[in-house]
DNA sequence: TGCAAAAGTTAAGCATACTTAAATATTTTC
DNA sequence: GAAAATATTTAAGTATGCTTAACTTTTGCA
């Protein structure tokens, strides 16, 4: 499959499952850099492919078949980021540009044998699953911290990294496969209250909404 | 530059320079797989980019600019063929193929992580030389067999070609660019004794004369 | 509810990188 | 040295994946 198509999918996959932005023209134009126009040039070839289903003016969903390549494409980039994380000595900006043009240019056999070499790690380097060679994705109780009730999580996934939020992050130890204690809600119900290695934090609802965990059973 | 520019260039430094063909269309043609009439279109269009030397039913050389991206991509071929042997477990045709692919899309940034990786190595597994960043080619460290001390070498120059010699090279896979590994000699100092394809092989001392080697590091 | 703005599509065009078939140049051979 | 064989180029056409500009549909809000 080419590098255009395997990009427009994965971005239906991206806007709808990562950002929870409908895959609509502006929005896929945007994501991948191109013209509205070349996105419904695009799209009215893939639906005929049946990669995506596609009407006139309205939005695009993926085909089983569909879902299957994009998941594919970010089973591989996703492996790579892992892979280059833990064997080169790259920033994690290098590595995820890095990863956009490997995840092309890799084989099935390839992308087994470094899975296999890694271990078949389910979480990338950024806490992101991993999808498994048939697309499965691995099942983990996941939610926003905001929607966290009190008990003990793990930090699984930090999104919309401003350099503020990033930095606030940081300064707290908030990091990846970090275990937290999420603390009953103050009175007034506003903001997260969590234990974190033995000191608690009171984090505002805006970031409450960046975090995802997963909780421990 | 395109995928097709670089295969196209990789293939007329190869043709001369691996294989000491010319380097015009059939043969091109044959090399990259695709039609006389595309050989002619991309000469055109890579001698007004000056990567090549080129006019109608003559030749193609490179120029200085071109043999450099030639030498470029043949780096990163090399780098990723060397790492991905170093690496996973992968056969040396499949490593092959999927260097083929890498090659193409590797920043300067990655390959010289790789690079640094793996020690910055002169030879990738076949024993075929790894150019450095500037185009450079290691200088070969040319010595007859006999007077060879243990460790690995490529084969690189046979002499004098008896008939007798010719076969006991042919059946014994003695050949250039085959890798050989020279033994600690003898206590009676007579002959030398090497390693290939990991049978161990005693040359005598006669015919370790015919036989110039490269040392690989 | 109507109308302007926003979103989306169509149309025309372009570059790349190929193809096949026909025409032409070069090389070989007698 | 000319005919035959081979090699190469030209011409015409195709698919992909874009672009911009013009036009159409949808939407959002006054």
């Amino acid at each position: 499959m080419s590098v255009s198509t395997e990009n427009f999918l994965k971005g239906i996959y991206q806007l709808k499952n990562d950002y929870g932005e409908k895959a609509n023209s502006s929005n896929l134009a945007k994501r991948l850099y191109i013209s509205r126009a070349a996105i419904t040039d695009m799209a009215r070839k893939l639906a005929e492919k049946e990669f995506i289903i596609y009407e006139k003016y309205r939005e695009i969903s993926l085909t089983d078949k569909g879902r299957k390549l994009a998941l594919s494409v970010i089973r591989r980039h996703r492996l790579w980021e892992t892979f280059l994380a833990r064997v080169l000595n790259l920033t994690p900006y290098e590595i995820h540009q890095e990863a956009e043009m490997l995840e092309h240019q890799t084989s099935e056999n390839l992308i087994s044998k470094i899975d296999e070499f890694l271990g078949y790690p389910q979480f990338d380097p950024h806490g992101d699953p991993i999808p498994d060679p048939t697309g499965r994705l691995p099942k983990l109780n996941l939610m926003l911290l905001i929607h966290a009730k009190p008990g003990r999580y793990t930090v699984s996934r930090i999104q919309n990294l401003s350099p503020e939020i990033a930095l606030f992050f940081k300064t707290n130890h908030i990091l990846i496969k970090q275990i937290i204690t999420v603390k009953p809600p103050n009175p007034t119900g506003k903001g997260v209250i969590i234990e974190i290695e033995n000191s608690t934090l009171h984090i505002d609802d805006e970031i409450a909404k960046c975090i995802y965990v997963n909780e421990l059973t």
